[in-house]
DNA sequence: TTGAAAGCGCTAACAG
DNA sequence: CTGTTAGCGCTTTCAA
């Protein structure tokens, strides 16, 4: 690092005044006549001055900077969010850190650890799958960091969260299938540790009873969130000859993976077996064929849950947690082909 | 952000030793003897001590961080360049600062600003489709701060520079294509201004001379890498009655825009229409149909542009600036059509 | 082996 | 309107 960079203290030898002169100006501090701070800006400018954040925020005691943690990027859902998350931060002058968890829980605590040693001043998170432990946000609460749980969300009382309702998102896409005529249904659930695989079971099961549709416990497989997991359950039932005639993906990705075991093992969806997932991507339009998905708004969970994080951030004293739920809506296309054929 | 934070000093006092102790045991210094250091290790764990970065990295004059500036981030190629950067940054215990500048020349710059602000000790940059200005690039080098530029790269003499092979890789695609029988073919070809789009060119031209098929200008067009350009050339082609057979997308998300709009006006792809396109996601293998393309490693793009900064920053004397390119594959499925069928 | 002193670059009080 | 003083939390000499 070392001191190519210029100081306050720089540009106020120049202009025999004080540092603290120039840090007012250059602030735009009113005890500071236009003159001097026209000058000031003018020397800052020419010196090629910048701030040094660390300084900066280290004095002022605050950062203005928002912490970010997702269990994964190349994914449509998160880099979708994320890029929303960035756009309405920008606009607020908050800095976002992100971090990547991938899906480990061991990387998910460093993360915080590390977002709580640059005092951000609040984090949002996405929780990884495997994530069992939560005494990190515990921490972070007793630090006094405003947190908002964004789409995956632990099971505590008294937090920020923002989700989308998944497990109605779940029901009515699954008792729309069954209206339409489909009996056997599995589904793939991923993980149901975590908030979204677990409501979106519920709601798959309480399609399946409310229709008075027995479930199969050899369609309802669980596992994570991943291409693999769904490549690896679809191959499971393709050696035991024993697939449903539509499966319920618990994510886009789970639903690629079927995709991909389906193309290696020359099954034709939707024909010979049918999808319909959950999270909503454009390519999905695409897709041979395209698939049927319960969308998720991005846009809106991401906008959210960085408002619910910067009121909180703003009024401390008297902020009550918020758990907001996001509406979803099924949209079909030519997988769930009795839709199309009905 | 208020003192909710456990400072060195609030350790030093349970323990009735200096500050400098606790902040030298802390980090594993030999001139504190191991049971000290011990005693102050449990000690902060127990006060949920977390050394305050900025602090810490204004004092010790070094961040140990790294500033990352991409155009997009909802978009195949840089989220994997980015989850591939975290990987290796995290192994290598440098943090990373994302920034996404939106294919916009002025958030690009002031992201760039933000990343000096901070003191981040090296740049990746992948700049943004309409950046002409290349000012701001000389005010990182005069702050003596590493920068390496990342598949999209400004024309700069003496800088770091990680591409791929965009010439080589757009002439072996065309070439192939010819080979195949291919002689109406068009360029989507992206903003020229930026090497990627301006070597493709390069690249689909020779390899239409060195065949001796003559360029038709009118299928040959300029616009921006994102999925709305596919879409708005192939409509405009499309209302013009002037339909190459094969068009040549510069970017996935082009092709995808020229996915939309067939589909739109129903015609068929690979049939009426066929695309190749430059850079790879998994889901093109199920694509309706699967889309053809120049394949461009990504982890090694990433893995390559962060070695040579770190590799920069840890020599700043005698580090010698490097330019690496790196090799491409053409991947042949549903498009291309007439090798499926030869 | 430990600690006192000084300072990183900046800002918030308070005085002048 | 401007400057002095003090301190944010930490690390780096250098002395004890």
């Amino acid at each position: 690092m070392l001191s190519r960079h210029i100081t306050l203290s720089d540009i106020a030898k120049k202009l025999n005044v004080s540092t603290v002169t120039i840090s007012k100006a250059l602030r735009g501090h009113p005890d500071i006549s236009p003159k001097t701070t026209k000058l000031v800006k003018a020397m800052a400018e020419k010196l090629g001055y910048s701030p040094n954040f660390m300084a900066r925020n280290l004095s002022a005691r605050r950062s203005n900077t928002i912490g970010v943690v997702v269990p994964k990027i190349a994914h449509h859902f998160f880099s979708s969010i994320i890029e929303h998350i960035y756009n309405y931060a920008f606009e607020h002058n908050y800095e976002i850190i992100l971090t990547v968890s991938q899906e480990s829980e061991v990387r998910e605590k460093k993360h915080i650890q590390t977002l709580l040693s640059m005092r951000v001043e609040g984090i949002i998170i996405s929780i990884a799958q495997e994530t069992k432990n939560y005494e990190i946000f515990d921490t972070v609460k007793s630090r006094e960091v405003p947190l908002v749980f964004m789409d995956r969300t632990p099971d505590i009382a008294e937090i920020n969260k923002v989700t989308v309702d998944d497990r109605s998102g779940a029901f009515n896409a699954i008792d729309y299938a069954i209206k339409l005529g489909y009996r056997n249904i599995g589904h793939f659930s991923g993980n149901t540790n975590i908030n979204i695989g677990r409501e979106r079971l519920l709601g798959f099961k309480q399609a399946m009873h409310s229709n008075g549709i027995e479930v199969n416990p050899d369609w309802v497989l669980e596992s994570g969130f991943g291409e693999k997991s769904g490549y690896d359950l679809f191959m499971k039932l393709y050696k035991e000859k024993n697939l449903p005639d539509l499966i319920f993906a618990v994510t886009y990705p789970v639903a690629l993976g079927i995709y991909m075991a389906a193309n290696e093992v020359k099954m034709m969806i939707p024909d010979d077996i049918d999808i319909i997932c959950f999270g909503n991507a454009q390519v999905q339009n695409f897709l041979l064929p395209p698939l049927s998905c319960v969308n998720q708004p991005t846009d809106e969970i991401a906008i959210k849950s960085l408002q619910v994080l910067i009121e909180n951030i703003e009024n401390k004293e008297t902020f009550e947690p918020k758990q907001l739920i996001i509406d979803t809506n099924l949209i079909l296309r030519g997988t769930c082909v009795k839709y199309n054929r009905g």
